[in-house]
DNA sequence: GATATATTAAACTCGATCGTTCAACATAAT
DNA sequence: ATTATGTTGAACGATCGAGTTTAATATATC
């Protein structure tokens, strides 16, 4: 065991190592739940030893503090980060809010973001205010830059959307709503042809009741992907 | 401390000692996880010696997952009997599909459905195999149930609807996909403001993409339904 | 090279918790 | 009244984990 300071370990720089220590935190703070997360067990992992880890942080709520907001905020980013990707233009729309759903989930169906999912959750009863926080730091960022896309998109007559927020929400919501159900809360991994189709069908829905030039006045947008939807 | 046989332990009969602890354990795991749950406080909540509940379950994980499947049943038959008030006639469809949502989420946003929720994101890592037994006996029986009433509702003409699989999820993701953010999570208690403005931007969406006959072409199926909705 | 700082392994303190044991007690049926 | 079963409080053994201490070592700065 004692994989302390062999060949494996690098020794690299000082700083790398609380990012080290993050990492390692949060993968056995998921993977085992807080109470019985060890941190002993979070610093093999980090390949560090354990007066470093309270040499870095406080102790282990503090720790815990700094992983979720740490992640939050991240993940959040990364999530932004995709929206830029949905054109201002009209142009092929479906097409456009597949590809963001698609990229946004891919951050929310990251092992990383699944992981702060279920800690949240997990802890929300222990740790009230960091939900918020998290929130604030995470969440609002994506609703916000959302809500903006899409209002650009209404005021330009291609969306018909009176308040954008509601909009962003229920897109998220039509477009990732399925999903703890298909990775049972991101423990089992999602086939892309289910993913695929869950997004597919989010998005339809989503342009039927917002889509401000319905091709054909009684028809469904589009085909979308005939999508078994086995089970 | 000893609060033993006083006259405040009714020492009622012996098999409802069971659902005690079940009950007692529910709301502790809730509040501490599975972790950090002592047995002792559990069996001093249910008003129960300790002894007594490794009596009933064999050990903690073994009283851990009768509570998760035993909570996931009881949710789930509640929400499928709250299904029965959505009429198959399309009278008034906002207002029954608003009841429907509503009383859909107040069984969700009980303290006991919230519970189960968040116990089970806590522990879906440690207990892979919970999450779908319990996905068995209470999502399934729902999404299934609802999907049957909104089936009968489209073939009759009221909605347009071509896979009632499909649109029940949607239906429910719309209608219910901001309360964790609304409730921090089940933590914090929703203004019955802020749930009927939710359930009505949720069930306004779901029509304007589902709704069969809409009155005006151009105009949302309800301007959010102001709804008196006592309560 | 000398000095200050960060890291390491190991051992230690201290408290908490699981699960068990046991003697006394309650309850129901015989 | 007696027997069988379930409950109770209390204490116990064993383990486990958070957080600290220490002496030695590696690194960075001067």
């Amino acid at each position: 065991m004692t994989t302390g300071r062999n060949a494996s370990t690098p020794l690299r720089g000082r700083i790398d190592k609380r990012a080290a220590i993050l990492d390692a935190a949060l993968r056995v703070f998921v993977q085992e739940g807080y109470g019985l997360a060890r941190v002993e067990t979070i610093a093999e992992r980090a390949g560090v030893a354990k007066p470093t880890v309270y040499n870095h942080f406080r102790d282990k709520e503090n720790l815990f503090r700094t992983v979720i907001l740490d992640g939050a905020q991240r993940t959040g980013d990364r999530i932004v980060a995709a929206l830029d990707l949905l054109p201002d233009d009209g142009a092929d729309l479906a097409g456009a809010l597949t590809r963001v759903a698609r990229n946004v989930i891919d951050c929310q169906l990251n092992d990383e973001g699944w992981a702060l999912q279920r800690l949240m959750y997990a802890e929300a009863a222990r740790f009230p205010d960091l939900f918020d926080d998290a929130l604030r730091l995470g969440g609002a960022h994506v609703h916000i830059a959302l809500a903006g896309r899409l209002a650009r998109l209404a005021h330009r007559g291609h969306l018909d959307i009176d308040d954008a927020d509601l909009a962003a929400g229920h897109f998220l919501a039509l477009v990732s709503g399925d999903l703890p159900t298909l990775s049972a809360l991101g423990t089992r991994a999602v086939t892309d042809h289910d993913l695929q189709a869950a997004i597919a069908a989010g998005v339809n829905t989503f342009l039927r009741a917002f889509n401000a030039t319905p091709p054909d006045p009684n028809r469904r947008p589009a085909p979308t992907t005939r999508a078994s939807t086995s089970r």
